[in-house]
DNA sequence: ACCACTATATAGTATTACAAAGTAGTTAAC
DNA sequence: GTTAACTACTTTGTAATACTATATAGTGGT
């Protein structure tokens, strides 16, 4: 899907918070994760770079632990924070759903 | 809603398409609607900026016309371009709601 | 005269996803 | 033994966008 660009802001950080609560994980396998449901254009740069902000909020508590298949891995897991901000994060989403939908159904006065 | 700003990128643009395509308006009119609808910090400022975004892709037919209550009109409608546009945003929403659905329901492997 | 409401315009800011390039570890092929 | 392929993290700079702030202007009521 082409164009996705300006419409993930905003929300790829909630899908990166959402895959970290689902289970300790880290960058390269968070970029496959998202790759394998089909954003295909995200790479490792943008994730990384969400890592880093979401660490800079405090949302994240991290271990490093070594791989079998190269460099360690940072680990990442949702605090108390990151729970908090990650529900915020599905209310202001389903707020715009809601009204997307509304708008969609809009008819001419 | 609070912090809805990053959120709307990339889709605050196509709902003003879609309010255009439901009937031919203009920028204070469309204000006055997205508040009315919930988006209540959404100003005036926001939407002319981005009724000359889409008049410079060229998705849109404009024509003044006079007001009883005030200065002139400028009145939207969308033309050829601007319907594919509209589809296309759609589509790529269509795509996100999607894949949304599925990452809100992941669970740990 | 002043205020409220209607109506448009625009320069500057913060945030964000992405591009691009680099560093580094492991394994296997040649 | 060096090259390639894959794993894994880092960082600098860019483009796009919603928003802030401010300005301008017409109409009507008091």
């Amino acid at each position: 899907m082409k164009d996705l660009t300006e419409m993930l802001k905003g929300v790829l950080e909630g899908v990166v918070l959402q895959k970290i609560h689902a289970g300790e994980t880290y960058g390269y396998e968070i970029t496959k994760y998202l790759n394998e449901l089909g954003f295909e254009d995200i790479v490792e740069g943008t994730v990384y770079t969400i890592l880093v902000r979401i660490e800079k909020k405090g949302l994240v508590d991290i271990e490093k632990k070594k791989s079998e298949l190269g460099p360690a891995r940072k680990f990442y897991k949702l605090n108390v924070k990151g729970e908090e901000e990650l529900k915020g994060f599905w209310k202001r989403w389903a707020f715009i759903e809601e009204k997307m939908n509304v708008i969609r159904e809009q008819k001419d006065v």
